[in-house]
DNA sequence: AAAAAAAGTAAGGACAATCCTTACTCTTTT
DNA sequence: AAAAGAGTAAGGATTGTCCTTACTTTTTTT
């Protein structure tokens, strides 16, 4: 078998995470002679769109990212998360396999960095252990896509329920459960407020909800895995 | 020089960092042969109480806990957070040291925590490196306490306004900034929805702000680091 | 290509939450 | 005893939300 060495590119703004992850891979190339990884790490939004740039530029190749959501925000404000990063990624680097890991374990957040970025790798961290880690660089070297527990749990359930809500509805729910305001809400969506409202109608109806306010409405959302 | 044992417990949901932390306890007694280490991990909040009432109970030693704040909460919901869990800690095992070890790194949750626990470490987990890690553990053996570089910085940003909010103001901005409204705010907090708002308009005043919503006062609220 | 259905917009009125003012009570300070 | 500080209570003004109706635009069906 011919030796191969894999480019990898680590975007987390914990150290002890990053450093889990090398202690990973330093096991795995252990395990597997003819693999080798030269390995770098970032922890903010800047640096890693230096590094995606420079490497887009210079035509280095990039073969796998562990790309962490929450990250701190670039100083520009315009890059404010992995997913953003993910985004150009997909872009600049098409080749480049992207292993999403995060803490999120929401569905809503989990099912838009589904749709967004397409990962072929996508980690919830409360679920991995050292050993998962390994068998998902394996996962991802072999015979990609690898979702962690969680991830698998929430797409199952999502399957059920997807034929009804479309992105809209989903993201309605979403920011009226983080206390956002229907009059701010067509600032972030491309819909004026009496179209929110017929939505939020439609969606009541659907549960089956009479109440006035969206206390139930958001309780139920969650309850079937939309939120 | 005599043998010395210290019984660990180590409270977080992500096992690629309790396993960081076992890897760095590990370092250390090798570093330090007269000092062992017997290690406990617990991933949420009802194993963590079992355990705790269990030493407590059979009169066990315990030395040092690592304790993570956000947590999956307890199924009975008594038990929503590590600082739950460090409360109980204080009262049943006061002679046990805690470090707090947390994501969560806004002025408002780290300043409550060390009111409520005062605890003998506190890291900010997007501070600490292995080595740091080391250089914690060796801190909190022989002379606490040990708090990572965050939060030395907000604790600096702290003294310098302390005199200006008291705890309830420092309520009212928090749970307004997560989009609590205000007529929920009196079943959160002691105070009647009158003087809620004239405490409102006290900050408001004190900070300069004549814009009628929340906004303004929020954003220099975060700002200022009461938030 | 015309008709029907679905989804969005606009404008109004009813209702509820927020903000502000004034007047009163209670506690602490001077 | 007076003054200052903090909270409560009740009102009215303002703003946000919800709902209805009528109209426009887009999509689907035939």
């Amino acid at each position: 078998m011919e030796n191969k060495k894999y480019s990898v590119l680590i975007i987390d703004d914990h150290p002890l995470i990053t450093e889990a992850y090398k202690t990973a891979f330093d096991y795995y190339s252990k395990q597997n002679e003819n693999i080798t990884f030269s390995i770098d790490t970032v922890q903010d939004c800047d640096t890693s769109m230096d590094m995606i740039n420079d490497i887009f530029k210079k035509k280095k190749v990039l073969d796998i990212v562990f790309l962490d959501i929450k990250l701190p925000p670039s100083k520009d404000g315009k890059i404010i998360s992995g997913e953003d990063l993910g985004l150009k990624i997909n872009k600049l680097l098409p080749n480049t396999k992207i292993i999403v890991s995060t803490t999120f374990n929401d569905n809503y957040r989990v099912h838009s960095i589904f749709k967004s970025l397409n990962p072929d790798g996508f980690l919830i961290k409360n679920d991995i252990t050292p050993k998962e880690l390994i068998e998902t660089i394996d996962t991802i070297i072999n015979d990609p896509p690898y979702y962690s527990k969680t991830v698998i749990r929430l797409l199952r359930k999502q399957v059920a329920n997807d034929f009804l809500l479309d992105n809209i509805d989903r993201k309605i729910l979403y920011e009226l459960s983080i206390g956002t305001r229907m009059k701010d809400l067509p600032s972030i969506l491309p819909l004026s407020i009496a179209g929110i409202e017929k939505r939020k109608r439609h969606l009541k109806h659907l549960f089956n909800i009479k109440s006035v306010d969206d206390r139930e409405l958001l309780l139920v959302a969650k309850e079937k895995g939309f939120i």
